[in-house]
Order: C-alpha cells, then structure tokens, then sequence
DNA sequence: AAAATATTTAATCAGCTGATTAAATATTTT
DNA sequence: AAAATATTTAATCAGCTGATTAAATATTTT
C-alpha cells in the first residue's frame, strides 16, 4: 500500500514503467510481452513491476486506456468548433491525426489488433461519446449539400474515407516500407505530403457527388 | 513419417486442422492462441495436431503463407492485364478485393500485426513481386497524365488511397461496429456500396490533380 | 477377415511465465 | 544520524503450454 506521499515520490519511477510497458506493448502486443519484458525495457526488476502494478493485466488497462485516450483526444474540439469552417476541420483533422501517427506510429496496429482480439473488454472504455449526430461539422456538411441542392453521400463514408487516407499508411508501414525499400524518414516525409493532399482529395470527393 | 499414399487418405483431417488453426490463428493470434484451441476447434486431440504438423510454428507458418496468398492473389494479374483500360483494372482490384475482404474478415489484422511484431520473418515470404516498375497499371497511369499534359501524383499516393479506402474499414470495422451499433450485415452492404464508390473518388481524385 | 493406417487415450515432461515473499541493501526524508 | 521508504536480490511456486510417447481402439484398405 503507498500513501499519495509516496506515490508522488515514485512518480518517475511508476512513469519508467509505465513508458517500458508501453513499448513493450505497442511492439508485442498483450499476449506476446511478458512481464520480464517489461522489467529488462524499465531497467528495474521483475518483484518491481508487481509491487507498483500488481499484475500484468492492471498494468495493460491502465497502458491501453492512456493510449485510447491518446488516440481519440481533441478530435471532438476540432469537430465541434464553431468557428471554424468544415474545410479548416479538415485541415485540422489530417494534419493532427497525421503529427501524432508519426509520433507513435505503432498505435494503430496495436489498438486495432487488441480491440479485436477483445472487443468486449473495450466496449466501455472507448470514450468517442461523439453522440455522432449532433456533432457541429456534420451539420456545416448537410448545409453545404443544401447550398448545392444535390443529396449527400453518407457522412459515414466520407468520414471512413478521411481516416483511411490518413491511418491506414501507418498500419500498412511495415510492409510497405519493406517491399518499397523506404526508410522511416521517407515514409514520414511522403506522409507530411499527405497532410496538404488528404484535405484536397476529400473536398475532390466531395465536389463529384455534387457533380453527378 | 507419412508415405505420399497415407497424405492423400488424411487430406481431409489436414484440411480441417488448417481450417481449425486459420480460425483461431486469425482471430487470436499466433501468440494469444494456444495449440488446445486448434485441437478445441479441430474436433481432434492435441496428439494429432502435432502428430501431422509437429509444432505450433510450423503449422502457423503454413497458414501464414496461405493467407498472405490469398491476400495478394490474382493482383498482379488485373494489374498486368493489357487487355483493360485503367478504369476496368481500378474497378476490379476494388470489387476484388471487397469480397476477399467480405468473406475473410479478420484477415487485415491477423496479417497488418503478425508482419508488424515480426517483419524480418516475412521480408522473403510476401511475394509481391510486382516489380512496382514494370507494372501495366502504371504505364497506363503515366499516358493519362500525359494526354492531360499535367504532373501526376506519386503514384504510390495513389495506390495508398485505394487500399486503405477498400482494406481500412476491414481494420476498423470491431471498433465502428461496435461504436456505431451496426450489424455485421449493415457493414457488408455499406462496404457493397463502396465497391461502386471508391471508383469514383479514386476518379475524382486523380482528375483534381489535372484541374489545379 | 487380415493387414495397414488413423485416431484417441492417458500419462508424462520440461520450460516458461506471472506472481509472491522475506530479507538485504540503497536512497530519501525528517 | 535515525527513520522511513524504495529497490534489489534470491528463492520459490503453481499453473500453463508445447511437445512426446506407448498402448489401445477405430477405421480403411487389401
């Protein structure tokens, strides 16, 4: 048992831990990472990770929960912002989207194969509360198909589409970057290149329902 | 050791063992299942699983090599095709692939994460072969450009939002379905859709290149 | 029916893995 | 310096898991 004394002591330490598990996790997956994974990749000891977590599976819910979060935080302040314009929301949705998969590039892959493996399990954790109806950016979309009187496709699909073009490329990595021979740095800076052409071909996507 | 003979009167069992593994193997994964699960799934005991694959490995490499198959298969046949213009060959790899995907669900993730938690195992056994140069697809792709007298996009963009627009929502579907309440069934006829539409803004796509 | 082959049963094993514990040592706080 | 706390060391465990084996039984082939 710690005091909130103590825990503020060992912050750094919990924190040491917690950054091993992630990478050990993110790399491994749950049932592939063992627990002395986690101490080798910490630099502390087995006895350690059990004293801090108690057990394994403690440590991956609170891992998988911070990395959920991670994964799905500020997309509801970009889509509810009533300021800006559908196009800056989109703007703002690839490239922000795109600036943290290049910072955790292993993310996608190890949420979906998890939330696979388990869907169960992260039913109730998965705070995209986003009651998806009254989301402000579908309402500047319906608007804009008024404006050119034409029917919408579903929002559904426009929406799979934005985040296809921009996620899927980090789930296909490893296997693109070793049948193209691509090093991470080029496969980074093609995906930088993405940021300004995702916006434009979703707005081109857009314009051909208009035009048909 | 097993005679040629004895191989041919045990196809069946072999073939329902394999069937048993794909199932688990895909939906768990290599590490996550255990091989009393195939033997659970099989109908067999866990004697025999080993008594005609003679380890876990060995029989996961094998259905490793029949998924990657199944998952590049006949690709390069509708890329190379000399006899279809450009739109035919988009429209088949699109519907293609849908219904591979429709009848093999979980087969994204299985592979998207085993090539990721062990790339090097794969480099040599994923024969996409498709010398990416040589391909006819692409030829056809750069006269296009050329009748238009405009700059292409880098193709791979453009390949990249094909398949994550057709192989993502596969990736995605636990988390969507789950989020949005949709059947199995709903999933299919929205990605049935998608078969027309992605040859659409695939369209869309390259002519916004041309307009700017 | 006899012979050959396939499959099951049951027992067993060694190594791995998550977890626990008590005592020793190191570090930090008072 | 003493007390409190953090971390390591070392030993130990039980359960799981992949794998093997020999004998018994079932099925197929000849």
């Amino acid at each position: 048992m710690k005091s909130a004394q103590q825990t503020d002591l060992n912050a750094s330490t919990e924190e040491k831990i917690k950054e091993a598990a992630r990478i050990v996790f993110t790399r491994k997956g749950y049932a592939a990472t063992r627990t002395r994974d986690i101490a080798e990749e910490s630099g502390y000891n087995l006895a350690l990770i059990n004293y801090y977590f108690r057990s394994k599976e403690k440590l991956f819910d609170i891992i998988m929960l911070e990395q959920l979060q991670v994964f799905v935080q500020s997309i509801s302040g970009i889509v509810n912002d009533q300021t800006t314009t559908l196009q800056e929301k989109i703007n703002l949705l690839v490239s922000h989207y795109i600036d943290m998969l290049i910072a955790n590039p292993g993310l996608p892959i190890f949420i979906m194969n998890e939330v696979n493996a388990n869907p169960e399990k992260f039913i109730s954790k998965i705070g995209i509360d986003v009651g998806i109806k009254d989301v402000f950016i579908l309402k500047q979309w319906h608007e804009m198909a008024e404006r050119h009187n034409a029917p919408t496709i579903n929002p559904l699909h426009l929406i799979m589409n934005l985040v296809s073009m921009t996620v899927f490329p980090f789930i296909a990595s490893p296997l693109l970057r070793n049948k193209t021979e691509m090093s991470v740095e080029e496969f980074n800076s093609m995906m930088m290149e993405r940021k300004k052409l995702i916006p434009i071909w979703i707005m081109a996507i857009v314009q051909s329902t208009f035009d048909s």
